[in-house]
RNA sequence: GGGCGUUUAGCUCAGUUGGCUAGAGCGCUUCCCUUACAAGGAAGAGGUCACUGGUUCGAGUCCGGUAACGCCCA
């Protein structure tokens, strides 16, 4: 083995070997206990963010150590086909070389879309292996494959029949940019600064006028109503009379309706029922026609009069610059309004009424939240559930259809003779109605999300009952960022308790974003996005998924620092250096893949396997948790503080001694093996690499979780390690060169000093220990307690007499404060009578410690001179 | 406007049934190239846990209020 650790040499090598044996399929655990989590399906033609480096790093610690713990573990790998997404990329492509998806016309677009996802597509799933994820590629998956594609048709027919699927007129968001129609929330809310501008309305009687005020001048020219509330006492009289439209000149009406906001600017507004969700209910209320004045390109329709092809923004300033010149405006104020934005181009959306399919989602609602309530499906931290039902609440009918080319078809078709609908899942030969043989079908798509709301079941084979949707369905667990809860996870209940009555995860873990080291969102545009590529490349994918691991809080975003990336992949040389001291003691490969714990450890073995076996059941009680953070946390420590600054330090001592040596070159072996089991969740190919070297029979990705025995420790260590801190301190606070041996004289009555003690402090300390009681003259000593344990240090030609003062004064302060803190506590009569009794016991002994230890430093000071 | 989150060491963050002499990584100071590792070891400095009021024997932890910052929804 080299003396580093060089990542990119053991992380080539491994994931082709993990693939070839089968590990990553359940299979290989064929009795074991079914296990599952679906991925969240990445955009097949993007790249992978560290956002799902810390997605992909969470499920890969769930399930390599389900796996290895026996369980038929499926992860089940895919992507997602991303309409407008994908259609967006292919579209720029064509760009450069002067084309439109026009000019291919559907067919060859959707050809080329294909072809792009077989070139590129490969992509994220080899970024998926190189970061090291343990995912079953036998199943992988596509939102667009054959068997998804099947039970997408076969969801929207069924929801059809049930009128949970139905086709109308609707205000909707429509990105002029992305021409498409696009659903709530793929509307991105920014807060703007702008012009709130006032205008009066004449009634057409001549006996006065009413003043609207809006922040979008240009729909006014589609205004078909005034409208106020009904108790506004302002309009008692205006209410049933009409006025004209300035600039066009119609004569519309000035109506009541309670969704007049009262109070609000003039308290009469202007009513655009083809431009405003609000301004459509209105006219619904009162029969009101919609008149389009802005077409799918953004620009003002014939409807427009003059204004007739001019850019909405245009239209803006010209419709008001027009206004202005005939003296119908008001006032012109500053004014914060947010404006949506499509999520997809950023381009400002346009609320526009529309022919489109909807999903009923009332009735969907309530069984959705149900498992939630009930306790059958959680998530995890829990106040993500409050969100979700709230949300839930108010959630409007969503809108599925999307005019582009890339995605389902919705399965509708129209017949030219009488107009029928017929949804079916296979193309319709005839009309069901007219029996016309002119059919066409709906030119629209589905909503990228009305495939992935499936996932989990439609994965699995479902609608067909196969072993896998029997055996992996419903999933154990789903992992996710917060930001797709709405877009995703709580339309995945919706769908799956609808069609298969089962909610279709247990568990839903809930994970923060990555930010950027200065805490703000990754972006292209700011440029501070970091590729976790670059990072792997750098630090190893190991560091990596062990700095994400770490920084995973339950549900808090993470800045990505990329000291932690460093600290980590340097974690790791430790690691790799732990192993090979082992194996200097150990013969490679004689440890064994499981058990082999000593029988007869000494006391340093039987030291670190309790302390083992302490760890692992905590770690694994915070894993079944998911408290990543502080199950690595936990584990990290323990390897570097207790097993690699203590336990191989006092093994280098042990292994010289003829009586202790087998023991603890046994153990040396088991403890490091157990670490790398125990690690190898987060930190895959390096604890392979390593698990060769040390054991090599099989692979740790499919070894046996350990379970590492409880072993009694005799005691002694705790306190052979408090005189080592004492003695190094000592040296490091008098300026005593490691060279020079310090003498120490121990008195022991209560019989906790050991013989082995002499060697290791020896060893670790440079120290010469007797132990034939205190000296004869305790003067000119100072000294270490430790209960009833005892050790001199003669100072004479090592320090100064009066150095060692200072020492004892900060030493005597320290415990005087601590005293006064617990004897404050126990002078507290309510203290002893209300707290519990183990608490009280704890403060006393407290007391009696800190007395007895003041008492000697006293002496101590006092013997000094 | 409503909801949620954050505020703990110089920096970035942990701290889940209230018992903490408040931890980690990085940075900093001193010493050490000791035969696993200088990508390391040893020792150390550094915090009135945002502010405020309360509950409690006891509050970083629970409750009310204030402030700043952030996110989501309208």
């Amino acid at each position: 083995m080299d003396a580093s650790y060089d990542p990119q040499a053991v992380e080539s090598r491994w994931y082709q070997i993990w693939e070839d044996a089968g590990v990553f399929r359940p299979e290989v655990n064929p009795d074991g206990e079914p296990f599952s989590i679906v991925i969240p399906p990445p955009n097949v033609t993007g790249v992978l963010h560290i956002g799902h480096a810390l997605n992909m790093s969470i499920q890969d610690v769930i399930i390599r150590r389900k796996r290895m713990q026996g369980y038929a573990a499926l992860w089940l790998p895919g992507t997602d086909h991303a309409g407008i997404a994908t259609q967006n990329v292919v579209e720029r492509e064509l760009a450069k070389e002067g084309l439109s998806r026009h000019d291919l016309g559907r067919e060859r677009f959707v050809e080329q879309v294909w072809a792009w996802k077989a070139k590129h597509g490969n992509r994220i799933n080899q970024q998926v292996r190189r970061l090291g994820f343990s995912t079953d590629w036998s199943r992988e998956r596509f939102t667009f494959d054959k068997g998804l594609s099947e039970a997408v048709g076969h969801v929207f027919v069924e929801l059809y029949n049930q009128d949970l699927i139905y086709r109308g007129e609707r205000i909707i968001n429509w990105c002029p940019r992305c021409h498409t129609a696009l659903s709530e929330i793929e509307v991105e809310h920014e807060e703007e600064i702008g012009e709130l501008t006032h205008i009066r309305y004449d009634y057409t009687d001549g006996t006065g006028s009413v003043v609207v005020a809006t922040t979008r001048p240009e729909t006014m020219l589609g205004d078909t109503a005034v409208a106020v509330h009904p108790d506004d006492e302002k309009y008692k009289d205006a209410v049933g009379k009409t006025v004209t439209l300035p600039l066009i000149g119609r004569e519309i009406p000035i109506v009541a309706d309670g969704g007049v906001e009262l109070g609000f600017g003039t308290g009469a507004v202007k009513v655009t029922p083809a431009h405003d969700p609000l301004d459509f209910e209105i006219s619904q209320r009162h029969d009101l026609p919609a008149i389009k004045v802005i077409d799918t390109e953004a620009n003002i329709t014939r409807a427009g009069g003059e204004f007739f092809g001019q850019d909405r923004f245009e239209a803006r300033e010209a419709v008001r610059h027009e206004l202005n010149k005939q003296g119908y405006i008001v006032e012109v104020e500053d004014h914060h309004h947010s404006v949506g934005h499509c999520s997809r181009c950023g381009t400002v959306v346009e609320p526009m009424l529309s022919l489109q399919w909807f999903v009923k989602v009332g009735p969907l609602v309530g069984p959705a939240v149900e498992p939630i309530k009930d306790g059958r499906a959680r998530y995890i931290p829990r106040r993500w559930e409050n969100n979700y039902f709230r949300w839930m609440e108010d959630l409007r009918d969503w809108c599925i259809s999307r005019q582009l080319w890339w995605g389902h078809r919705i399965p509708a078709w129209y017949c030219d003779d009488c107009d029928e609908v017929i949804v079916s899942v296979e193309e319709p030969q005839a009309c069901t109605r007219c029996d016309g043989s002119s059919l066409r079908q709906d030119e629209d798509v589905l909503d990228t999300w009305f495939s992935s709301q499936l996932w989990p079941f439609s994965t699995m084979g479902w609608p067909e009952n196969t072993p896998d949707l029997e055996k992996y369905y419903p999933t154990d667990a789903l992992v996710t960022a917060y930001d797709i809860i709405y877009f995703w996870v709580a339309r995945m209940i919706m769908m799956g308790i609808h069609f298969t009555h089962r909610e279709p995860f247990r568990d839903i873990v809930i994970h923060g974003l990555v930010r950027a080291a200065d805490g703000r969102k990754m972006s292209k545009s700011i440029g501070n996005a970091v590729d976790p590529f670059d990072l792997a490349d750098e630090y190893g994918a190991d560091a990596l998924r062990l700095a994400l691991l770490q920084s995973a809080a339950p549900g808090h975003d993470i800045p990505l620092n990329v000291e932690w990336i460093d600290a980590a992949r340097r974690f790791g040389n430790k690691l790799w250096n732990a192993v090979r001291f082992a194996l200097n003691h150990v013969e490679p490969g004689s440890v064994p893949a499981t058990g082999g714990y000593p029988e007869d450890p000494g006391p340093i073995d039987a030291w670190i396997l309790s302390r083992l076996h302490a760890v692992a059941a905590d770690y694994d009680a915070l894993l079944d948790e998911y408290r990543f953070s502080d199950a690595v946390g936990q584990l990290y420590n323990f390897a570097w503080s207790e097993t690699f600054d203590w336990y191989l330090e006092l093994a280098k001592t042990s292994v010289r001694n003829p009586a202790s040596a087998d023991a603890t070159r046994q153990t040396l072996g088991v403890v490091v093996r157990d670490l790398l089991a125990l690690f190898h969740p987060i930190i895959p190919y390096l604890t392979e690499e390593l698990w060769s070297e040390l054991v090599g029979d099989g692979l740790v990705a499919a070894a046996k979780w350990p379970q590492p025995p409880a072993v009694e420790s005799a005691g002694g260590v705790n306190e052979l390690q408090a005189l080592i801190v004492w003695v190094r301190r000592f040296r490091a606070e008098h300026e005593l060169s490691p060279k020079t041996q310090i003498q120490l004289l121990v008195d022991d009555p209560a019989a906790i000093a050991q013989p082995w003690w002499q060697e290791q402090l020896a060893s670790m300390a440079n120290v010469a220990a007797t132990y034939e009681g205190p000296p004869a003259v305790v003067a000119g000593h100072t000294r270490f307690t430790s209960g009833a344990l005892q050790a001199f240090v003669p100072l004479a030609g090592l320090v100064d007499v009066a150095a060692e003062k200072p020492r004892l004064e900060k030493a005597i302060a320290q415990t005087e404060q601590l005293l006064a803190r617990s004897q404050g506590k126990l002078g507290n009569p309510n203290f002893a009578e209300r707290a519990p009794a183990d608490v009280v016991a704890g403060e006393r002994r407290k007391v009696e410690e800190f007395n007895a230890k003041l008492e000697k430093l006293r002496t101590q000071l006092a013997e000094l001179g």
